[in-house]
DNA sequence: TATAAAAGTTAGACTAACCTAACAAATAAA
DNA sequence: TTTATTTGTTAGGTTAGTCTAACTTTTATA
């Protein structure tokens, strides 16, 4: 059985992994940084986790998850999504609200209730912010995208999910009426400063900076 | 804010209070018991319960909840009863299976979550065990109810909630098909044992003890 | 009312998860 | 290849929540 705090390790270091796309590798500072706590504290749990063999570490080292480690840290990040899209479809959170909630549902011990709301959802494959969520065998559907500055003008696309999930980005993106699945055609990319000009499904053309672009991945 | 276990032993205290109907106190050792902690836990806690006004306690004393405490406490079981009665009514769990994951759910902090989440079950009043759901406002919904060891023969009935919660008794209910709702009559008393005879809805006579007839409240 | 039993408290210790301050190792820069 | 910087570890300490063992107060019983 594994601790509140355990299983947050686990999930910064698979979340690190997919950042790291090169090397799944993260190092102390790093883990500490995403989790807020000092150095000295991630290397006190690290000890531990290498002891339960949950990852392999050692002093001075990089740190990487085991395949029990893993395997633990998908079951995690399934029950964050599942919960997350539970209370986008069913409970009217905005994609701005749901995180929070479900970074504390997420440890919620049942296998029963995750499969059981999997079911409830009718086995969504995507989260309200587009990313994939991991099958009950730790499966992660796995969806092309790129992001919106990598494409040509001319070209169209859908949003397929969001690369920055901060507060004033989603709701800026709201307030777009952006959503995953939106169609955009980009008519311009300026090229002084690599803000773009598109029309989001049938509106008015609008502007939008080059972080925007960069924020946003999209489906060809 | 309180933490998980500060909120378990809110909890607790009211629990007893409604357990010990003429005096709401509770003593350490009662609390302990029911917490499954030694005396000297429950002792330090309540040292620390009263520090934040949440209870009053003086050594040797007996235990009461403030307002504030109640207050809580009451919201801790409004949210336990509202997840019992999703995991029933939405996700299929049976009523013998819902409490120990709604141990855990109540603690998750979120105002806007239970709020919703009582909206999306239709403001349900009872759990699925028969006991009432608080209000948003801290009211409690009182119901009208007796044992069915009360009743004389020859009367009916509609079971209104178990008294007794454990999983034996909740399976062996649901093995005769009874749930909150369903029709008893008292067909005879045995003056030997104090088991009776009775008809569930439509079906053929049987026979419960008096154990049974103790464990379920009902409405006339 | 004296004594035994029950109820409750205190002292001291442990573990998990955190911290700061001082140190050591690895890496980058000069 | 030294030196400086970054990265990571160790030592020692704190707090929450738990425990055991010894003690004290209250209550019940003879
Ligand atoms: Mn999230
Ligand atoms: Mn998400
Ligand atoms: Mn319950
Ligand atoms: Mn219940």
């Amino acid at each position: 059985m594994l601790s509140y705090t355990e299983e947050n390790y686990l999930k910064a270091l698979l979340k690190l992994s997919f950042q790291n796309e090169d090397k799944p590798e993260a190092g102390t500072n790093e883990m500490a940084a995403y989790l807020g706590v000092k150095p000295a504290t991630a290397t006190d749990m690290l000890k531990k986790l290498k002891e339960k063999d949950l990852v392999t570490y050692q002093k001075y080292g990089k740190i990487l998850l085991t395949d029990t480690g893993k395997k633990n840290a998908i079951a995690i990040l399934r029950k964050h999504r599942l919960w997350e899209t539970f209370l986008y479809e069913k409970l009217d959170f905005s994609w701005d609200e749901v995180h929070e909630v479900a970074e504390q549902l997420e440890h919620i011990q049942s296998a029963k209730l995750v499969d059981k709301l999997e079911e409830f959802l009718n086995f969504p494959e995507f989260d309200p912010h587009g990313d994939p969520i991991p099958k009950a065998n730790g499966e992660i559907p796995i969806l092309a995208k790129t992001l919106l500055s990598a494409l040509e003008p001319g070209s169209s696309c859908k949003v397929a999910a969001v690369k920055d999930t901060s507060t004033l980005f989603l709701q800026y993106l709201q307030k777009l009426q952006i959503t995953i699945g939106t169609k955009i055609k980009i008519l311009e990319v300026i090229a002084f400063d690599g803000s773009l000009s598109i029309q989001i499904e049938d509106e008015e053309p609008r502007t939008v900076s080059m972080k925007f672009a960069d924020s946003l991945f999209v489906q060809r």
